[in-house]
DNA sequence: CGGGTATTTGACGACTGTCAACGCCAGTGG
DNA sequence: CCACTGGCGTTGACAGTCGTCAAATACCCG
């Protein structure tokens, strides 16, 4: 659980303005705006692997843009355990949450060093006023972020552990793809077999099994934090994937 | 699986303007503006138990209040089993959906007879860009939603059969006692067990021996479509419920 | 009263979790 | 260069939750 020793904050360093255009949120609003609001208000953070970017409970002031890395979105369950939300790759708009509520409900745990851009709810807040475009994209990409949960509810309720692993992996291989991030039939994949549980709801060990299983079979390859498809239909069959669905969701 | 027999678009019947004010979502939005829009675009729909309010895949029109009743909103798996997301309860917002995207990610189903106010998805979006209000209002619906979601993947994922079901009964009763449709501790309850199966990610067959655990323990009295808390303490422990949680989501 | 729907029961087995231990590998420090 | 350490992957034995199949019973509504 969380340890009461270490400050529940993380410590984001804001340095220099975001250099970016934070892609995943603010595309629809007009670049003068963006400019005027980023001057003052946006910070950039970093974090290393393992780190913390906010925690549940926690009162929530920013939302974020991931720039750079992997980043893991989580429900804590009550024995210590937890649950996996999402992974967050680069370009991903992260933690928004209820306007005028006070606490976030999930954790965010960066998977490897990760580079964001920070907006202020408050002032977020200020810009859906002002900015319509802005509110009915940030309902697209909540809408977006719902149909891929009730994906994982599917998955979790209704699929056995080689077909919730097999989505997950096709899943990630693919958004990673749409943003030019593939070399081949490969990626870089940092997440470990725990975390790949904690995303399926399977034990360590269960998952280790079905990587082998599929391993053994010559359906992927996946090795030193990198990821290699080799029977994608296969995969596809037994996770029931669906490479549209995930396009019109991920793609753009 | 759907039976290509019948019309996959059910057949609701507009009726006169509806006469209710759609609470859930147009609650912030000035009077007038809602009474200009709904005079000539809002309509009364009325299904009956099982019937569909819409499928999955179908190309969506219309966003929904939901007055009377109460909806399952379900995602079909490819064996012919379904995952249920959600249960609506009146005054439910039910069906937004990504702008811009044709086709709705799950089904809708009656579980009783149910009246409900539908909204064109392209008046919706209008009123958006009039309406900022709206928006965020909408975001804050659909954030709502997201974390209720996310309890349901904690739920699939970490918590074995009696704590899904204590859960998903305890928070059925809550959410229907804060509209004030309690009497005591009991509620008007019309899931079969194969819904709470369908909820909870469960077979019929467990969902009953699970039922029949708790009835035998004295926690619950379940029959006869009325649903009886009677040891809430014992029931929110197996099912990590946090009554504070809900109320948050749900109050109101 | 009859037919369909919903609940219940039993036997059986598979999938997945639990516990415990071992091995591999990379980074670190001596 | 080597020993040490911690993280991660791997393995085996075993238990139990839960699904499957099949059938009987209870309930509701026309």
């Amino acid at each position: 659980m969380n340890p009461s020793t270490s400050s529940p904050i993380p410590d984001p360093t804001p340095c220099e303005r975001c250099p970016i255009r934070a892609r995943a949120l603010f595309q629809v609003v007009s670049e003068d705006y963006i400019r005027e609001a980023q001057k003052y208000r946006t910070g950039q953070y970093r974090l290393r692997a393992r780190e913390h970017l906010y925690r549940q409970n926690e009162p929530a002031a920013f939302a974020y843009t991931l720039y750079e890395g992997w980043v893991l979105l989580y429900r804590p369950a009550g024995d210590g355990s937890r649950q996996g939300l999402r992974v967050a790759l680069p370009g991903d708009f992260i933690g928004y949450r209820q306007l005028h509520i006070e606490r976030v409900s999930h954790s965010a745990m960066a998977l490897t060093p990760a580079l964001l851009c920070g907006f202020p709810h408050r002032d977020l807040e200020a810009m859906l006023h002002d900015q319509p475009r802005l509110a009915v994209h940030l309902a697209n990409i909540q809408q977006r972020d719902m149909a891929s949960c009730q994906e994982s509810m599917l998955g979790l309720g209704r699929k056995r552990a080689e077909g919730r692993v097999a989505y997950l992996l096709l899943e990630l291989f693919h958004r990673m793809r749409l943003r030019g991030a593939a070399e081949g039939n490969a990626i870089a994949f940092p997440l470990t077999q725990e975390v790949i549980g904690d995303l399926t709801g399977l034990t360590v060990v269960h998952t280790n099994r079905v990587m082998q299983r599929f391993r053994a079979q010559g359906l992927l390859h996946c090795a030193r934090r990198r990821l290699e498809i080799l029977d994608e239909p296969a995969l596809a069959a037994i996770g029931e994937f669906d490479l549209r669905v995930v396009e019109a969701q991920f793609g753009r």
